[in-house]
DNA sequence: GTCTATACGGCGATAGAC
DNA sequence: GTCTATCGCCGTATAGAC
């Protein structure tokens, strides 16, 4: 994309956006100096500025380029899934690859979303469309496998990405994490959950009480 | 505690810890000033250095006053519950009364996990106890609950856990979120895998096909 | 148009006198 | 415990080299 007569040499963008990806993700937005992505990406500092504006600029660069590398990885492949199972298998195994090969992905937006989203509504604007983004894909491919609209299927969305998260997270404090157990466990609550959504009182065999009891109880709902 | 012939002013401790937790939950590590910390406690920036040596060190106290407050917040009330569901429900509404009086807890033990623990290795093994006590808090409960040694109980903490933590970041991308959607999907995860615990191969009732296939093919089992 | 050299104001952490 | 001073890094602006 040319942005005028002549374009910015966008091998340096790429340069600089890649260690600011890299230390944006591991150490974070404010703990990153402008000094040390200029050392890293042995681009002079002050041309960080001439392509990004400011921090800030680059900040919103970096998001941008992130969520699309996200949705390149969790893109359907819309592949010839024989059974509804099948087509969840090849979805986890994907979410695998993704957090095998890039974690970093969902540690940037992670890290970024607490540290910053609290000062910079754009941010926050951005990871909420960004989630979105994900999600639906995520509750696309569902419904399309289990071949009907499935009920609540953003709430597996949820469940889903919020777990793909915990992941990430849980490696950070000890890498020895199994991801072979993390990703069964995935893989039995997304079935008992959509089955428990398709065929309400049918998929829990033991739930002979009251069963919204006490959490759902004497809370308001919320607006949104 | 005396320290020494005289002791240091536990109220002067208690205000910057204080502002200390609050600033770091919100703005991270990095982010937050000891300027910023001097002038929200009330004390003057020096005395900071006075009490804790360095900003370090009060990032240790503070991880470790967040890790008591945490482990207050889910003590088992060892309650006289009358079936193994109330034992879950209690449990649930104790969690849901932390993430609503004090999010801040899992906020900040997140996100300096997630930027601090790279760097320093102290902290991330703080990080991994607190994470453990917290589980074998959670396990002893189930298990109690359930009357019997639930297989892989590790399993189902991690995944409670997990949900807990993805349930604070959403609320931070968007804070409409609804607790009550949540803590149900929660609820009847929870049940499922216990129950699939107990009694493998009975609790899925479409599990028609190959169950580990590709999710847990090909990669080597981890070291702990 | 793309990048570098240099400089500046501010805040970070810390030491020492009071 | 506070006050004052110090020093280095951080984000930024600008002037100019290629």
């Amino acid at each position: 994309m040319p942005r005028g007569p002549y374009q910015k040499s966008d091998v340096t963008r790429e340069k600089i956006l890649g260690a600011a990806t890299e230390l944006f993700a591991q150490r974070g937005y404010a703990g990153t100096g402008v000094d040390r992505l200029a050392e890293r990406s042995g681009i002079a500092k002050t041309a960080i500025y001439y392509h990004f504006g400011n921090k800030e600029g680059l900040l919103a660069a970096v998001l941008d380029r992130a969520a699309t590398a996200w949705m390149e990885s969790i893109r359907e492949s819309a592949d010839r899934a024989t059974t509804p199972e099948d087509a969840l298998d090849t979805a986890l195994s994907r979410m695998r690859s993704m957090i095998e090969e890039k974690p970093w992905i969902l540690k940037l937006l992670t890290l970024l979303t607490l540290e910053v989203a609290d000062d910079k509504p754009e941010v926050r604007k951005a990871m909420s469309e960004i989630f979105l983004r994900a999600r639906r894909t995520i509750t696309g491919s569902l419904n399309e496998a289990v071949g009907a609209e499935v009920p609540g299927a953003d709430g597996v969305g949820n469940v889903f990405l919020g777990l793909l998260q915990a992941v990430v997270i849980g490696r950070e404090r000890d890498p020895s994490i199994s991801l072979d157990a993390a990703f069964a466990d995935m893989r039995q609550i997304i079935v008992s959950l959509v089955a428990a959504r398709l065929d309400p009182g049918l998929a829990q065999e033991d739930r002979s009480e009251g069963v919204e009891s006490v959490v759902a109880a004497d809370i308001p709902p919320r607006t949104s």
